[in-house]
DNA sequence: ATTTTTTATATGTCTGCACATATTAGTGAG
DNA sequence: CTCACTAATATGTGCAGACATATAAAAAAT
C-alpha cells in the first residue's frame, strides 16, 4: 500500500488525529520523530513540525525536546472565548446599544481587589458603576476600579458618555491579565439595576488587566438573566 | 538610528505590538507588507509571517491576501479555557475525587436538546444524571444525553463506577462541538443534589459534541456555589 | 454604465538546509 | 554508588527561494 502524499500541514494533522482516534497510537505512546514522519508522508520536516506543534497547542499531544512527542494522557480540549467590547457585542447581535453611568467616586477598594491589583491597603482609586443596555433593556452591570496611580488621566476623564470599558481600550492597552467566570445570585441592588428578580442566577466575569506588572483596572461584569457565552470546540 | 536586528519571531512580534500600543500604527491602519518589514528588521519573510500570523490569531491584526495587514479595529482578546476531565480537574486541585450515578434511563430528550443533537422528535436515547464530588462535597451535577443511535455501546455500558464523561473520552473521541457558559438559580432538586440553598446562583456549562455532523452527546454541568473558571489573558 | 476578464500583489505555505537548545542517557571521576 | 560532565538526539526556529491562492484593482468587453 503506497501512501498518498501528505504534502501540507493540514493533511498531516488529519492523519495524525486519525491515528490517535483509531488507537494506532494510544494515549501516552511515543510517536515517531519528525524526520521519520516527514519521510513517511513525503513532505518536509517543517511541515510535520507545524502540524504537530498545532496539535500540541490544541492539547492532543505533549512534546518535549529530546524526549520526543507523545499522545497526551488527558486530551485537554481548549475553548477560546472572544473578549470583545460590550458595545460591539451588543450591536453585533443586532440590538441598539445604550450606556449609563450609575456612580463615580474615589474610594479604597475591598481587600481582595486591592491585593489582586497589588495596591497598598487603603489606597484610594477610582470606582465606577455603569449599565450597558441592549434595546433599552439592561444587559450588564460594569463595576470597575481603575488604578489612578497607573492611569492618572482616568481620574479626570468623563465616563458619562463613553464607557470606561471603551475608554481604557482606546487609551491604555494592556499586556496581560486574569479573567474568571462564575455565577452569583442577584441581591436587591443588582436586581434593581438589571430589572430582574432578586435571587435570579446571574453570569459574572471578573477581570483584572495589567501593563507589565502594574495593575490597570479590575472589573466585575454581572450579566442579565439568561445571558450565555458561547463558542465552538 | 540603526535598528537592532530582530531575527526571531518573538522580537518581531514585540516590536509590532509596541508600535500598535505606541500608536505608530493606529487602529485600522494598513501596515507595511511582510517583505518590507523583513528587510527593515533584517530577518526572513517567514519570520515576519509567523509573528504577524500569531498576532492575527490573537485578534490584534486583520490580514487578508492581497489586501494586506491592518491593525484590528476592535482588538478582540481571546481567553482560552481548558476543558479537562472533571476527575483530573478535581484531583489537580488536591481534592479527593468521588463519583456517583443518580439516575439512568432511556427517554426522549426535550425539544431544545433533540434539535441541538439533530434527532427526530420523540427519539428515545440514554439519559444520565451523576454527581462528581471533591473531598466528599458535591462539586458538579452532570446531566447527560447520549445518542445511542451513534454510540450503541453506551446503551450497555456500566456508568455506576466510571463516569460517562470519562467513558466517552476514552471510547468515542469527538471532532467538534459547541459549548455555552451561563448561570441559573438552584431549584429544589438541584439544591438537594449539590447540598446548597435553593436560589443560589450556579455556574453552568452546556456542551454538545459531535463526530463529523453526527451528535454524540449533550451535557449540562451545574457547579456548586462559588465555582470559578479562571484563565489568563 | 455595468459586467466580465485580466493582472498585479500580499499573504499562505512548502522545501531543503542549517544551527540553536533543551534534555535524556551514557560516561567517567570521586 | 553517587555525582558531575559529556555526548547524542528530538524539537525549535532561522533562512532563502519557490510556487499557490485569494482578491483588489485595472482593463476590456458588453
Amino acid at each position: 500500500m503506497t501512501q498518498p502524499a501528505r504534502n501540507n500541514w493540514q493533511s498531516v494533522q488529519e492523519e495524525v488525529v486519525r491515528r490517535i482516534h483509531g488507537k494506532v497510537w494510544n494515549q501516552g505512546d511515543l510517536i515517531p520523530n519528525e524526520a521519520d514522519l516527514a519521510q513517511e508522508f513525503g513532505c518536509a520536516r517543517a511541515t510535520v513540525n507545524r502540524a504537530l506543534q498545532n496539535l500540541a497547542d490544541a492539547g492532543l499531544l505533549d512534546r518535549r525536546r529530546k524526549a520526543g512527542t507523545r499522545v497526551a494522557l488527558f486530551p485537554v480540549r481548549k475553548a477560546t472565548l472572544e473578549i470583545s467590547l460590550l458595545r460591539k457585542e451588543i450591536t453585533d447581535k443586532g440590538h441598539a446599544y445604550g450606556y449609563a453611568q450609575v456612580s463615580r467616586k474615589h474610594a479604597a477598594p475591598p481587600a481582595t481587589i486591592a491585593s489582586r491589583m497589588g495596591l497598598e491597603p487603603g489606597t484610594r482609586i477610582l470606582h465606577l458603576v455603569c449599565v450597558h443596555t441592549a434595546d433599552a433593556r439592561p444587559y450588564v452591570i460594569e463595576e470597575r476600579w481603575i488604578n489612578t496611580g497607573a492611569v492618572p488621566a482616568a481620574g479626570t476623564a468623563d465616563f458619562s458618555q463613553l464607557s470606561p470599558n471603551e475608554w481604557l481600550l482606546q487609551n491604555v492597552p494592556y499586556t496581560n491579565g486574569e479573567i474568571a467566570f462564575s455565577a452569583i445570585s442577584a441581591d436587591a441592588s443588582v436586581a434593581s439595576l438589571l430589572q430582574c428578580e432578586a435571587g435570579d442566577g446571574l453570569f459574572m466575569i471578573d477581570r483584572t488587566t495589567r501593563r507589565g506588572d502594574q495593575a490597570i483596572t479590575s472589573v466585575r461584569l454581572v450579566f442579565a438573566p439568561g445571558y450565555q457565552m458561547k463558542t465552538t470546540l
